[in-house]
DNA sequence: AAGTGGTCTAGACCACTAT
DNA sequence: TAGTGGTCTAGACCACTTT
């Protein structure tokens, strides 16, 4: 378990190299690795507090600050939250902060607010060639098929479809999604333990077809902003594929570029 | 032009507060914020090695360490870049690696390619109520206006509108632009000396109206994306304002959320 | 008072680049 | 060989939170 053994200290031996293994990378990015794999391993779960910097810097026996340096990273990444005097945290879709990140649609005047949501469709079916690929499963493994409905204000804004591997969202039924308020991954967090940490979306113009325009009360052809998203958990296995509808009428999709 | 005097060193005396102002802030970003003067004032230039961390250590009466992690921020927000063995130079757009910083469309299959750029208009006018507010000037200022297409292996793709602040860009002529292979901000960087650090989007989707469809050789009533963009210099200055419209039939816009 | 993360320092060695 | 940034350590004090 231990990194390295190639610490910088007294100076003393010749560095034992080890054959033919050139590997190197930092103290800091393997414990930062290690770090990750508690955090996968369901060891820290979402919203608990991990160990001290002391306490891990005395588990894989390297100074404090080295373990400050990995998880000022991780804190970097978002994947764990740090705070003065209470300690650092497995991060969570559940923190006020959090609630937007993965939701870039903002009207254009004034404050945000979550939408109500409205459950079309729920099942359950075998993967398509498509869906597979994107979320590199083999064609015809279970996966839960979900369509829905967002509205804000009462206006339906986003039609969007869900697919989810089901063998990690077994016993996701419709009856549980109603029930549920609040951000679907804060819901997808607790009940399925299953952490989104990054996401990738590819972004079109489309025109509503007939099916689309009922569902947001538009006229068909109405423009509408078409998003895929594909989300990752840890060690960036994709886990969802949605493909979300947006009107752009009195919102907007906020992107910042830095 | 020193930092803080409150070293947290020998632990001489009682810290003098001084008095009303209670303004806190850790050295680190203090000298962070001294080396952003720095570049706003142009006192390094785009490409330009600043002084090593040694040298502004010794400069700022602090450690390496402090300026360090100065450094450290400044290049995790790509101010500056570092490399190791030569030192660390103030950020570019004419680098390969951020080149497509500010680019997004990418082809649905295939590789990245720099686009052709056809320049339809360039004029100065005064500045519309809209735009002056945007551009954080006064309404009726001058401002440069242009407008281009750019096409993707003979494919008009891109329909672009930029408002610049005529203070800034004064001899921008369209012989000027013609000359010019690359990407626009570069030649901003090298000819007028403006940087764009960061910029903030709001996308939406448009149908086609018949100017733009003539422009881009599609059918009126296209679906495009409508990408509104604000790009702003050193010290959250706006300096410039575009309106893009994007055909994305055999390109998408493509976002990474983390 | 004790424990946590946040800041700051000082000094060591390493890897890379130039001369 | 000298200078740069990159890593690692050790120890100090601070600000915040809880007991």
């Amino acid at each position: 378990m231990q990194p390295n053994e190639s610490k910088s200290l007294p100076a003393s031996d010749t560095d034992s190299y080890s054959s033919a293994a050139p590997t190197f990378s930092p103290l800091y990015q393997q414990i930062k690795g290690l770090i990750t794999q508690s955090l996968q391993s369901g060891e820290w779960k979402p919203g608990e507090l991990i160990p001290s910097e002391i306490e891990l810097a005395a588990r894989f026996k390297v100074s404090q600050g080295t373990v400050r340096k990995a998880i000022d990273e991780l804190s970097a990444e978002n994947l764990v939250v740090r705070r003065q005097g209470k300690g650092t945290f497995v991060a969570t879709h559940h923190e006020a902060r959090s609630q937007f990140r993965f939701l870039r649609l903002v009207p254009d005047n004034g404050e945000r607010s979550y939408p109500e949501n409205k459950i079309i469709e729920v099942k359950r079916l075998r993967a398509p060639a498509e869906v597979a690929r994107l979320l590199e499963m083999k064609a015809g493994e279970s996966v839960v098929f979900l369509k829905r409905v967002q509205s804000f204000s009462g206006v339906p804004t986003i039609l969007e479809e869900l697919w989810l591997p089901g063998s990690i969202f077994k016993g996701l039924t419709i009856e549980r999604l109603n029930e549920y308020k609040g951000p679907m991954y804060a819901l997808f967090e607790s009940e399925f333990g299953t952490h989104m940490i990054r996401a990738q979306e590819e972004i079109r113009a489309i025109c509503a077809e007939e099916d689309t325009a009922d569902l947001l009360q538009v006229a068909i052809g109405t423009p509408l902003l078409s998003v895929e998203r594909i989300s990752f958990t840890y060690g960036d296995k994709a886990v969802e594929l949605r493909r979300g509808l947006y009107l752009t009428n009195a919102h907007h999709y906020r992107n910042e570029l830095s």
